[in-house]
DNA sequence: ATGCATGAGAT
DNA sequence: TCTCATGCATA
């Protein structure tokens, strides 16, 4: 196996990195409430705490279950009210926009995310990803699949009894470069497409009593890929990419037309076990720390390899992980969901060239 | 829900 | 060495 992974990283032994990270979010609306989260995330990270952590490896055992701890909400719970936790999102933005307005227009200053001219790409089958991870004998993994089930139904199988016109309007922007949209799961959908399909697969996957990580496994076993509870908290939250979202789209709604169509059958939920691969453990790094990384991104999204090794060694970190982080803030930058598109420009007032070869200034 | 991490493919 | 898709581990 060559991708069993060997990390090369060593145990550091800079006992200076508290544990501060980040509590912070936590806000509710993961959508366009929130400005300003890119230097909010240090920013706003006080120094509550600070525990020292010990720098280690750690093996990922199997057992655990990580997954579906966090929400099992039951589908008879609440009929036709948001379950709860929903409510506090949504209602948040319908109370900021008219769910039949679909504007599209907001994702003015990503146009290296947003307006991406995505070539449906098709590549989401077994593109490259292991698809016989679970086809042990005797595994059971099942998301809700099988129309010969036995839990009776929760509710109704209301495909689009949401809003009525939750869907789309005549009126759309074409980004791809053809404008024959016809919303189904394919063609390149808008960025209010994909916003309006993540908040209804949302709240019909709590209603069905699915969480999101029994989502991802029945990916899995209905069509090849499977995902984490990661990826899908993403995608509701329009965290991904464009393109990514736009390649989960049409899997994630044939999921929806299966659930739905099966009412509800969630018998057995297994769970993969990790394979027996290491795997760092999460390095925290301390707010202070945070900050002025965040000050070199804004002045130099790409730094170079000496910058890095400079700034690791002020900083005391390993190379790696800054290297990582500025991997990751990058990504972030090109996030799906603006950060703000309030008011988006002073956010942005900033020289966050990523195309900044090179930036010397230490 | 999200921070840090991995790995494959692109440059 | 980057980007990109993705996820473990954790707040």
């Amino acid at each position: 196996m060559a991708t069993a992974a060997s990390n090369p990283y060593s145990i550091i032994s800079s006992n200076s990195m508290v544990h501060v990270d980040s509590s912070v979010m936590q806000q509710g609306s993961p959508f366009r409430n929130h400005q300003k989260l890119l230097q909010s995330e240090y920013l706003q990270g006080v120094p509550s705490n600070g525990h020292p952590l010990g720098h280690q490896w750690v093996t990922s055992l199997s057992e655990g279950s990580p997954w579906s701890t966090s929400l099992a909400a039951s589908p008879l719970e609440q009929q036709d009210v948001k379950p709860g936790r929903e409510d506090l999102q949504l209602g948040a933005i319908i109370h900021h926009r008219s769910p039949h307005v679909a504007h599209h227009s907001p994702h003015t200053n990503h146009p290296a995310a947003w307006g991406t001219p995505v070539s449906h790409n098709s590549s989401i089958n077994t593109g490259g990803q292991p698809i016989n991870i679970y086809s042990q004998p005797g595994f059971t993994v099942n998301g809700m699949l099988e129309h010969g089930g036995l839990t009776p139904p929760p509710n109704s199988a209301q495909t689009q009894g949401l809003h009525p016109a939750l869907r789309d309007t005549p009126d759309h922007v074409d980004i791809g470069g053809h404008h024959c949209h016809d919303h189904s799961d394919e063609e390149t959908p808008t960025s209010d497409e994909l916003e309006q399909f993540a908040k209804q697969f949302k709240q019909r996957r709590i209603k069905l009593g699915f969480t999101q990580a029994d989502v991802g496994l029945a990916l899995g076993t209905l069509y090849g890929n499977v995902f984490s509870q990661t990826t899908i908290c993403r995608f509701e939250a329009l965290q991904l990419s464009f393109k990514n979202m736009c390649k989960l789209k049409p899997l994630l709604n044939k999921w929806l037309e299966e659930a739905d169509s099966s009412t509800g059958s969630p018998s057995s939920i297994d769970k993969i076990a990790a394979q027996g691969r290491k795997r760092k453990k999460r390095t925290s790094i301390e707010v202070s720390v945070k900050g002025v990384l965040e000050t070199h991104f804004l002045k130099c999204p790409k730094p170079a390899a000496q910058e890095i090794s400079s700034l690791a060694d002020s900083l005391q970190l390993e190379k790696e992980v800054v290297r990582v982080w500025f991997c990751n803030r990058r990504q972030k930058e090109k996030r799906m969901t603006p950060p703000g598109e309030q008011q988006p420009h002073e956010v942005y007032s900033h020289n966050v060239n990523t195309d900044n070869s090179s930036c010397h200034d230490l």
